[in-house]
DNA sequence: TGCAGAGGTATA
DNA sequence: ATACCTCTGCAA
C-alpha cells in the first residue's frame, strides 16, 4: 500500500497542512510528487482538488481514518521534487499557505482537450523574422561579460547603459548553455513591453524557444508548460511566472531590467522573482544574471559588497549612436518669465524643429486623465471618491446619466473605477466656479493639439490600452511613423526602440518624486534615465528636455547627466541615514478592514505585540494610515518594522500573523506583509 | 422556549 | 471552503 501527502486546494490557514490519502492501485503509475488529484474531503466527502507533495510506503494516521484518492490529472508536473521544495521555501519566506505557494509554482490547472487547435504563441511575435542561428560579433565589454559570467561562482549583475547591447550578451550565454545541454529561463518585465528583446532572441536563437504570456489561453499555457517539461524546448521567455518553468536541466536564469517593480508579485504569495531565481539557481548549481541600465539599489549594493559579480557595458553598441543631449528646464523660471503654459520655450522650440524635419517626438507625463483633481475656486472644496480617500480625476469624455439621458464631463476614481458626473455647482458652497486643475495625458493631448495643430498624435495610457491588442496597435503605428508625437504615461518609456525618435520631453519630472515612498527618488531616477534613453538610438543624435520645479534634486540632476554611480552614492547615504532598505531589512505590515474600530484595535495590538517581543535593535514605526487611507470602502493601516537581520524580520512577521489571527476574525481583517 | 446569527472547530 | 457544533440574545 502506498500513501500520498496531499495539500488541499483551499487557501485557509486552518487547512494549511498535508492530509494522508491511500493511492488506489489503478492510478499508481500516473501519480508522482507534484500531481494534481481529486480527493474526498470533509464530513460529506465533497470532491476537492489537491497537490501531492510526498509519497510513502507507510502512514502515520490509523488506516481506518484514511480515504482514497478519487482521480489524478495526467501529466507529471514536477521536476524531481524541486518545485515542491521551492513552494515550501516560499511558504516560509512569504508567510503564505503551502496551497498558495503551490498554486503559484504549479500553475497549470488541468489538461485541456487534446484536439484543440495548435497555435504557436511565438508566431505573432516573430512575424517577418527568419529564424536562423545567426552569428553576432561582440565588442570587448560584451565578451568580457560573457566569459566572466560563465566563470563566476555567484550571481552576476550586468550593468549596461541603454542601447549597450545586453541582449547580445544574453544570446551568447544561451548559446553556450545549449552547447552544454543546459536550459535557460529569460525573464522580462512584461511581454508586451519587451517585444524588441523577444524578437531579437527569436532571430538569433531560432526555434526551440517558448514564450509564456499572461494573455495565452489555459490550453496554450499548458502546451508551453508541457513542452518545457518534456525537454522539447531549451529556452523559456516570459514575465515573472516563467521563473517556475519546469526545466530539468536548468543552467541559467536571466532577469532583464532587473530593477522593474513587476518582478514583485502583488498578490499572495508576494514573492520577489529575484529571490526565487536565486533559490532555483543555487539548487541547480546554475548561473544567475541580472541585467539593467539602472540597477536597483539592492543589486548594486550586492555587486559592490561582493555578493554579486559586476560587469559593465559602457558604450552604446550601435557604432554611431551616442548618448542624447540633455536640457534641464527650471519651470519656476519659466513661470517668472511669464510662460504659464505646460511647454517651456525650449521644449516648444525643439518640438517645432523636429516636426519640420519630420522626426518623431515622445512626451512623457506620469499622470493619466485630463486633470489631477477638481476643486472649487470659491471655497477650496475638492471632489473625492465616496469609496476611497482620493480625489476624483477629470476626463475628457462623458458620463451619461441613465435616467435623464443627459451627458456630463466624466470624473473617475483611479483606485476603484467609480464614475460620476462633474457637477456644475460646487456641492459644498453652491459656487459656479468649480473646475479641473492640473494636467494629465488627456489634457496634454489637447494642449499639443492647440499649439501644434498639424501634428499627428497618439496617446498611450491605461485609458487607451484597456482593450486587448490596443497596446501593440499604438506602438506599431508609432513605429511605422503614422504619427509624429507619442504622448503617454510611464508605459511608453520602457524598452521600446524607435529609431526615428530624436526628442523626448519629460513634461513634469517631479510627479513621481513627490510620492510618499522611501524609494521615490530611485523610481524617478530610473524613469527619467529610461525615458531619456529613448532618444536618438540610430544614427541621429537625440535631445531630451526635462522640465522640473526642483531641477537641482539629485535624482533629476544625476539622471540628466546619465550618472548612475553618483546617484547611487547620494541615494545610499540617504538610505543609510534613514535606515531604509537595502541598508536594513524592513517589514511593511498592512492591515485592512471595513470596520474602522476593529482596524484601529488590531493595528494598536500589532504595534504593542512587536514592542512586547523585547527584541533588541528593532524599530517600530506606526501604526500609520496608508497614504490612501480608504480604498473600495476598506480602511488601511500600516506598520513599518526595521531590523538588520532577515531571519528576525521573518520571525516578527510570523508572530504577528499568528497572534492577530487568533484574536481577530480573519473574515473581517485582512493582513498583508512585504519584506524589503 | 425557539431560533437566527455568531463564533469555534475539524476535515486524513 | 464548508459543515456542523455550541453559545448567546431576543422575541414570543
Amino acid at each position: 500500500m502506498r500513501y500520498a501527502k496531499v495539500i488541499i486546494d483551499i487557501s485557509a490557514q486552518s487547512v494549511n497542512k498535508a492530509f494522508t490519502y491511500v493511492i488506489p492501485e489503478d492510478i499508481e503509475d500516473i501519480v508522482t510528487v507534484g500531481s494534481r488529484v481529486q480527493v474526498p474531503f470533509g464530513g460529506h466527502n465533497a470532491l476537492r482538488e489537491g497537490f501531492i507533495i510526498g509519497i510513502s510506503e507507510e502512514s502515520d494516521i490509523e488506516a481506518s481514518r484514511l480515504k482514497r484518492i478519487i482521480s489524478a490529472a495526467e501529466g507529471k508536473t514536477d521536476v524531481n521534487g524541486e518545485l515542491i521544495k521551492l513552494a515550501a521555501f516560499m511558504a516560509g519566506e512569504y508567510g503564505c499557505t503551502m496551497n498558495q505557494a503551490l498554486t503559484a509554482v504549479l500553475p497549470v490547472k488541468r489538461t485541456v482537450r487534446k484536439n484543440s487547435r495548435r497555435r504557436d504563441p511565438l508566431s505573432a511575435l516573430s512575424e517577418g523574422i527568419d529564424r536562423e542561428n545567426l552569428c553576432l560579433s561582440l565588442n570587448r565589454d560584451q565578451e568580457n561579460a560573457v566569459s566572466g559570467i560563465l566563470r563566476a561562482d555567484r550571481p552576476s549583475l550586468l550593468y549596461g547603459v541603454t542601447g549597450s547591447g545586453k541582449t547580445r550578451v544574453y544570446i551568447e550565454l544561451i548559446k553556450k548553455m545549449r552547447e552544454m545541454g543546459k536550459q535557460t529561463i529569460v525573464l522580462i518585465p512584461e511581454i508586451s513591453l519587451t517585444y524588441q528583446t523577444v524578437r531579437e532572441l527569436v532571430k538569433y536563437l531560432g526555434s526551440s524557444i517558448a514564450v509564456m504570456h499572461s494573455k495565452l489561453s489555459e490550453g496554450e499555457k499548458y502546451e508551453q508548460y508541457m513542452r518545457a517539461l518534456s525537454g522539447e524546448i531549451d529556452v523559456m521567455v516570459g514575465p515573472r511566472s516563467a521563473v517556475f518553468t519546469p526545466f530539468s536541466r536548468l543552467g541559467l536564469i536571466i532577469i532583464d531590467e532587473e530593477h522593474e517593480r513587476t518582478y514583485r508579485s502583488d498578490t499572495s504569495p508576494r514573492y520577489d522573482t529575484r529571490a526565487v531565481a536565486l533559490w532555483r539557481t543555487r539548487y541547480n548549481r546554475a548561473k544567475l544574471v541580472l541585467g539593467s541600465a539602472t540597477p536597483s539599489m539592492e543589486s548594486y549594493k550586492a555587486a559592490l559588497k561582493g555578493g554579486f559579480r559586476l560587469f559593465k557595458l559602457k558604450e552604446r553598441a550601435h557604432r554611431d549612436a551616442s548618448l542624447p543631449k540633455v536640457h534641464i528646464v527650471d519651470m519656476r523660471k519659466e513661470l517668472k518669465g511669464g510662460n504659464r503654459s505646460i511647454f517651456s520655450s525650449e521644449l516648444a522650440g525643439l518640438m517645432d524643429d523636429r516636426l519640420s524635419k519630420n522626426e518623431q517626438i515622445m512626451l512623457f507625463l506620469n499622470r493619466r486623465g485630463y486633470a489631477g483633481f477638481v476643486s472649487c475656486r470659491s471655497c477650496g472644496h475638492v471632489i473625492k471618491c465616496p469609496h476611497c480617500d482620493v480625489s476624483m480625476t477629470a476626463h475628457n469624455s462623458w458620463y451619461r446619466d441613465s435616467s435623464s439621458g443627459r451627458k456630463y464631463p466624466l470624473l473617475s476614481c483611479h483606485y476603484c473605477g467609480y464614475a460620476a458626473p462633474l457637477p456644475s455647482l460646487c456641492p459644498e458652497c453652491g459656487s459656479r466656479f468649480i473646475a479641473p486643475f492640473g494636467a494629465g495625458t488627456e489634457k496634454l493631448e489637447s494642449l499639443v493639439r492647440e499649439k501644434f495643430p498639424s501634428a499627428k498624435m497618439l496617446r498611450m495610457d491605461a485609458d487607451t490600452t484597456a482593450k486587448k491588442g490596443q497596446y501593440e496597435r499604438i506602438l506599431s503605428a508609432f513605429r511605422e511613423r503614422k504619427a509624429d508625437i507619442l504622448i503617454g504615461t510611464q508605459m511608453i518609456v520602457k524598452g521600446h526602440d524607435f529609431p526615428f525618435v530624436t526628442l523626448v520631453g519629460i513634461v513634469s519630472a517631479d510627479l513621481s518624486l513627490n510620492t510618499p515612498e522611501y524609494d521615490a527618488s530611485e523610481r524617478t531616477f530610473q524613469l527619467i534615465t529610461q525615458a531619456a534613453g529613448r532618444s536618438g538610438r540610430a544614427d541621429i543624435r537625440g535631445d531630451v528636455v526635462i522640465q522640473s520645479y526642483d531641477p537641482s534634486h539629485y535624482a533629476i540632476a544625476c539622471a540628466a547627466a546619465q550618472d548612475y554611480e553618483s546617484f547611487y552614492e547620494r541615494e545610499m547615504s540617504y538610505r543609510s541615514l534613514m535606515k531604509y532598505p537595502p541598508e536594513t531589512r524592513m517589514l511593511f505590515y498592512g492591515l485592512k478592514s471595513m470596520d474602522e474600530d476593529m482596524l484601529n484595535e488590531a493595528a494598536g495590538f500589532a504595534a504593542d505585540l512587536v514592542k512586547g517581543l523585547g527584541l533588541p535593535e528593532t524599530s517600530v514605526i506606526g501604526p500609520c494610515n496608508e497614504s490612501v487611507y480608504k480604498i473600495n470602502d476598506y480602511y488601511r493601516k500600516i506598520l513599518y518594522i526595521k531590523h538588520s537581520r532577515h531571519d528576525i524580520i521573518i520571525r516578527i512577521r510570523n508572530e504577528l500573523n499568528k497572534r492577530i489571527s487568533e484574536r481577530f476574525s480573519p473574515r473581517k481583517l485582512y493582513l498583508t506583509s512585504d519584506i524589503r
